[in-house]
Formats: C-alpha cells, sequence, structure tokens
DNA sequence: TTGACAAGTGACCAATTGGTCGCTATAATG
DNA sequence: CATTATAGCGACCAATTGGTCACTTGTCAA
C-alpha cells in the first residue's frame, strides 16, 4: 500500500499486531520482515507503542474515508433485489479487503488490552454498521418497499448475525463458500419477513 | 474455585490468560498472586503450555458439562412470555458467570493463535448456542406457539444478535443496563414477529 | 525412628526483547 | 566542492521471562 518506509511500516505492523498481538509483536522480526534493521524503525517512530498508535490512526483514518461521512454511505435500494445484491456486494468488500480483515481481528484480539480498541470495536462491529442499515431500511420502509417498523431494530437484527458469520470467516476462512451461502439465506429469509410483497411480485 | 494447589492455579490463569493473553501471561506474577513462587507451579504443570491446555481441558469439561447432553438442555417454553423468561434467565446467567465471561475473553483474544480457541469460539459462540434455541424452536412451532419457518434459521436469526449484545457487555460492563433493554428490546420483536399471536393474546 | 515422597523456595541460566549509540553512506543544499 | 540532513546498520545494554536445580520442610507409612 504504502510506498514510503514509514508507511511500509505501518503495514507490516498492523500485519503482526493483528497475527501476534501487540506483546506478541517482535521489532527485530518485524523489522527484518521488510528487509530493515531493527534500529532502523527508530529513525521513523519513537518507541513500540509509537509504530501501534500511528497504526491505530491509519485505521480510523481509512475507515473515515469509508463510512465516516453521508455522503460515503450507499444510496437506498429501488427493490429487496437490490438490497440483496448491494448487501452481498457489500460483504464482498468487507471479507475480502486485507485491510479490513486485519482490522478486525486486531480489534477482537486486543480489545481488552486497549483502550481505543475498545472503543472502535463497539463502533465496527455494533454501531457503524448498524446506523448504515438503519437509515437504508428508513427509506426503503418511506419508499413502502419494507414492512413498517422499527428501522433501527431491523438494522441491527440484520447485521449483527452477518457480523457474526463475517468473525467465522476470519477464523475459518476454509469454510468461507459454506459461510457465503449462510449469509445468502439469512439475507433472503430477512428479506422475505420484512419486505413488503405488495410492491415486489412476492416470494 | 478449586480447592487444590492445582486447581487453584488453574483459577489463577485463567484469569491471567484471558486477560493478558498467552503471551502476555507472566509465571512469576501468576504464581505470586497466589502466594507462590514460581517453581512451585512446575511441581504441578510441566510448562506454561501444560498450564495452558490445563485450563483449556476444563475449560471444555465446563462446558460439556451444563450445555453437553440434551437432557441438560432446557425444555421448550409453553408460550411466548416463557420463551423470554427463559432467555432472559439464561442470559443473566452467561452474562454474570465470572468463568464463563473469562472464557469468552480468552476464546475472542486467542481465537487466532490457538487452534484449540478457534474450534471452540465457534462451538461457543455460533453452533452451540443456535443448537439449543433450534431445537427450542421446532418444538415451540409443533406447538403452534410460533410461527412455521426454518428452525435452525431462526435460532441463528435469535442467538447471533444476542451474542453480538453479550460481546458488547464484555467489552463495555458498564454500559450493562442499557445491553440488557437492548437484548429485551430485542427478543420482544422477535416474539412479535415470529410468535403466534393466535395462541397467545394478540400484542 | 527412619525413610520416602510431595510441595515449596530461591538462586541461577539462557534466550528474548525494547531501546540506545556511534558509525557509515547517500543525496540534497548552499 | 563542502556541508548537512536522512536513512540505515551492528554492537551493546538492561530488563524480562520460561525453565532448571539443589535444598528444605512437613507428612505419612513401615
Amino acid at each position: 500500500m504504502g510506498n514510503t518506509t514509514k508507511e511500509k511500516i505501518l503495514d507490516a505492523a498492523l500485519v503482526s499486531f493483528a497475527e501476534n498481538g501487540y506483546k506478541g509483536t517482535n521489532l527485530r522480526d518485524l523489522a527484518a520482515g521488510m528487509g530493515l534493521s531493527k534500529s532502523a524503525l527508530y529513525r521513523h517512530y519513537e518507541s513500540k507503542d509509537d509504530i501501534w498508535n500511528a497504526v491505530f490512526d491509519r485505521m480510523e483514518a481509512y475507515y473515515v474515508s469509508r463510512f465516516g461521512s453521508p455522503e460515503k454511505l450507499p444510496t437506498a435500494p429501488k427493490s429487496c433485489e437490490e438490497l440483496f445484491d448491494m448487501t452481498m456486494q457489500m460483504l464482498n468488500f468487507t471479507m475480502h479487503d486485507k485491510r479490513v480483515i486485519l482490522m478486525r481481528q486486531l480489534l477482537l484480539t486486543e480489545q481488552f488490552r486497549d483502550e481505543r480498541a475498545r472503543h472502535f470495536a463497539t463502533l465496527h462491529f455494533l454501531n457503524g454498521t448498524k446506523e448504515i442499515y438503519t437509515k437504508i431500511f428508513a427509506e426503503m420502509m418511506d419508499n413502502g418497499i419494507f414492512r413498517k417498523d422499527d428501522p433501527d431494530m431491523l438494522a441491527f437484527a440484520y447485521t449483527a448475525p452477518i457480523t457474526e458469520l463475517v468473525h467465522y470467516c476470519d477464523r475459518e476462512p476454509e469454510k468461507e463458500a459454506e459461510i457465503i451461502q449462510r449469509i445468502e439465506a439469512f439475507v433472503k429469509h430477512f428479506i422475505k419477513i420484512y419486505g413488503n410483497s405488495e410492491k415486489n411480485h412476492g416470494e
């Protein structure tokens, strides 16, 4: 990703922090992995902690750049089919973008040891994702595509199970095919329950 | 919990592994915390790894003793109110039993670094919990209390969001009151959707 | 009483690890 | 061309940590 050494260090550090944890990350190996000596790191960062914070800053900036402002969010689908497609498309990104995968891994494994990780985990896993769909569902209800209900509750009921399966896939990536099927089945079931069959040609 | 030194070591080790991770766990401090010297640990276990495995063995045994056999499972509720009560009661245990909390924390933070943690996490967070409710919902459908649907799908749609909120509570226990409210609201909403209003006196 | 054994202690060891320092080489700058 | 800032290196340091060992103490059985 990054081209400067400073950026490359963050790339490598994200991988190592995610895979080995903060304590398990070894600056010698980290540097050696990119053909550097450990002391070279100290030209760019003050300490291990400094690298950790820089990784986090970059992570948060990345998150904001993708989901931060309302303009970045997808426009509400015009039909239930579009909702399905949109969901699977967002999921495809979420499940395969190396950086996002590592972010999740890092947040999960360090959430109890680092304050920033703790708060970011709640944002990323729970509230952030939910809010996106709250707006989408609210609009779809206004448009009569979705059954009238509490959009916030539906968004939660929709995103939480998907998030669980994404975590499952992070943990056991060899089961990806099966997991995607389960997500598709869940989304279809959800749409069958909450989609307005009058506007769509019934199930 | 345990009274023998061997058991006490496991109690302390579970706490330390959960809070500090495997790498972050220090045998000196672990021993000192229980008024022992580090070398005393080696009278009971061969190595740090040996302690880790013993903690895990005990965790799995504990899990099996609670959820392992069908007889241990709750009998299906006779009404939607009973389902609500049963769920909140199980939740009360899950959210407050110190050992179970530490187990979750351990599984979450070590799932990518240890094979046993990986598999046990999937069982504990996903399939195990879901299977319990699959049986319950199937029976409730047979009894006409619940709308006919795929019990496995409903169990997943029911347990996954609750599990997410339990994780949230592990992470930010100071928000427990709010989280319990959210769970109650979710369960009530779920019942409103899937409960059979003919058998119950409608909403 | 004696001998065996279980449980515990503190000193010690070797490996690892975050961090510092002085030195070098390259490239930009006056 | 001389100078200076930048980026890199390897040696070194002190602290930490898993693990070993010789030794002590108390208990129980023969």
